[in-house]
DNA sequence: CTGTTAGCGCGTTCAA
DNA sequence: TTGAACGCGCTAACAG
């Protein structure tokens, strides 16, 4: 099985080489060649099962249209997630992996539509001390980097953006010259806690990590449901905000409740265990609205409200903002919010 | 900024090209280089930033190190099931999406490890003429195939295996020299029906698309669905295996049924709902097993017993396969069947 | 209309 | 111990 190679096909169609290539290639239009022989080389090139060095027409080049996805390893407070045969994951391992899994589908996705595939590098927390360089060896034109909430992608700095084209994924904090796509967490949440106002509720609680988690998006979030209360002429009670479920019962069972945003669809499901375990109904006696959507949320708790996440725009809006910016897009236009949306379920109900 | 070549850090050095890259690629173990000489080199590579360029690289090597991954899309008509059960949220759909995000984490993982990176080539159902032939141009090494269950990858016959080292993922139904990994659908479903025989059920139904779906996959647990009863002394009732849900109530109303094993475990989640409705409280009246540990299947029925399916695991498997078809190993030793696992929570129970 | 020529950046051979 | 020369496969400029 040797490699065919485009003197092959000059041979073959008695012809040179760089006719076979401007036949080929199909640009050059000012070098025009014959009918005749445009049939011959793709007759010979056909039979020959030819196939253009991709290696030697970036070196020519000095593109190669890739672009390279660098998944940095969520930091779970410690637990790095390694694979764990025969073992039982759980559930933030899952969602952490099914939320690559979505963001690359959406990758997938734009790819497609672009006609473009791209690099996925695994990029270890412990990185080798020449990090980095090797996305500058001519592979790829640009890297989407999907950051982690809790820290920055250390690439983020430590690549020049004028060397290479950077997105980052999930993050609005960035260095000068590079782009990204999130979601709107704020607006998220702000939504969430207007759906509840809507429906009567004025004694809305925030439950699970907020503003000093050190974890950007839930301070986005906490910030988005204090933005809806005070937009609403409430005054946002600091004792409303924990993420001890106990306390949540506690609060309900004294009147000062009856309405809940989570942080996250997880700890609000978390939360609606112990609740019922407790007694309490939901939505009965209380409402509750998760953040995220995640796969089964509409058959948890008889069906989660909760606000949706747009895993797969977000993913898209960065491959989109790349390719702009390889095209010499400025970078301001390559900086994406993509919206959410409530999916309105079965935990909420009307007040009273 | 322009691109730093071998040239400009054999400039820098004071030295040849060939000294650089000796210096630097490490090989040629018989060209020895003095001590000064390397130092000088290596400090000013280091200066300019020089990053070889991979394309030369794989252009005079042969070898691009790449392996690429190729999703098919799946095949959302026909005989798949469609169950769109909230205008909201199609969950098919969405799992297809995590499921190709579970995968994408496992090679991820997988490569991490073999210290590599992949490219992923998202391939339209709507194949242009000369499809396959851009898996030929030397980017990729080896390709990664994500069939689907119902129909065979066409690249899987259209590409030469002695050409491009292929493995099929997702399936056990490959052609000679493909190798291949799936999970293991039979024994998985053997085990379903094997925790519900030691749990004193006899009365065993299968519930869902089976032997004559079209799938592989449904084919393969219901086959290990049967087999395990056999192996117990009982004989499979055909009766007892559907895919309508109100048959499933019907069934256990006139006592023929005190358990079930479902395809999946969104077929079973279904199920579940509608037997909730029939007023058939699960697992006192009923006992339930799904397949495939869905994300929030912990929270979904209060805890959905199921067999899990290795996702990750099975992508793991098809990585290390290929590398080591790259490697020279025979196909024979690159065909792996994941097992799978129970995953024992709440809707099955002791009958009586 | 077609062929010749000259590199793209690199690793390897061979000669010094 | 080092350097000059070659060619991997391709495309672009120029010459015919």
């Amino acid at each position: 099985m040797t490699i065919v190679t485009i003197k092959d096909v000059a041979k073959a169609a008695g012809v040179s080489q760089a006719t076979v290539s401007k036949v080929l290639t199909g640009n050059s239009p000012e070098y025009r060649v014959s009918r005749d022989t445009v049939e011959r080389v793709r007759k010979a090139a056909d039979e020959l099962g030819y196939v253009p060095n991709v290696s030697a027409q970036n070196l020519r080049s000095k593109r190669s249209g890739l672009i390279g996805v660098v998944l940095n390893e969520f930091d779970s407070s410690g637990r790095s997630m390694h694979l764990k045969l025969n073992s039982q994951l759980d559930s933030i391992q899952t969602i952490h992996l099914t939320f690559d899994g979505s963001l690359l589908s959406g990758l997938t996705e734009a790819a497609r539509i672009h006609n473009t595939a791209f690099v996925v590098y695994p990029e270890s927390t412990h990185p080798s001390e020449d990090i980095g360089s090797r996305f500058l060896d001519g592979r790829v034109e640009g890297l989407i980097l999907r950051t982690n909430p809790t820290t920055q992608h250390p690439l983020l700095t430590r690549l020049d953006p004028r060397r290479i084209k950077m997105m980052a994924l999930w993050t609005q904090d960035v260095p000068p010259g590079v782009g990204y796509a999130d979601i709107d967490h704020k607006s998220g949440a702000a939504q969430a806690t207007e759906h509840l106002l809507s429906l009567g509720h004025q004694k809305i609680a925030f439950f699970g990590p907020g503003e000093h988690s050190g974890n950007a998006h839930f301070s986005l979030r906490h910030q988005g449901y204090r933005a809806a209360l005070q937009k609403a002429g409430l005054t946002p009670d600091p004792e409303l905000h924990t993420e001890d479920p106990q306390k949540v019962i506690g609060l309900f069972r004294a009147g000062k409740l009856t309405a809940v945003v989570g942080a996250t669809d997880l700890q609000t499901i978390m939360l609606h265990g112990d609740l019922v375990q407790a007694g309490i109904r939901v939505p009965e006696d209380l409402s509750l609205v998760g953040f995220d959507n995640i796969l089964g949320a509409e058959f948890i708790a008889g069906g989660l409200t909760t606000v949706h996440h747009p895993t797969q725009e977000m993913a898209a809006a960065a491959m989109n903002g790349l390719m702009a910016l390889i095209r010499g897009e400025t970078v301001s236009k390559c900086r994406t919010i993509v919206p959410t949306h409530m999916v309105i379920r079965n935990t909420t109900r009307k007040l009273g």
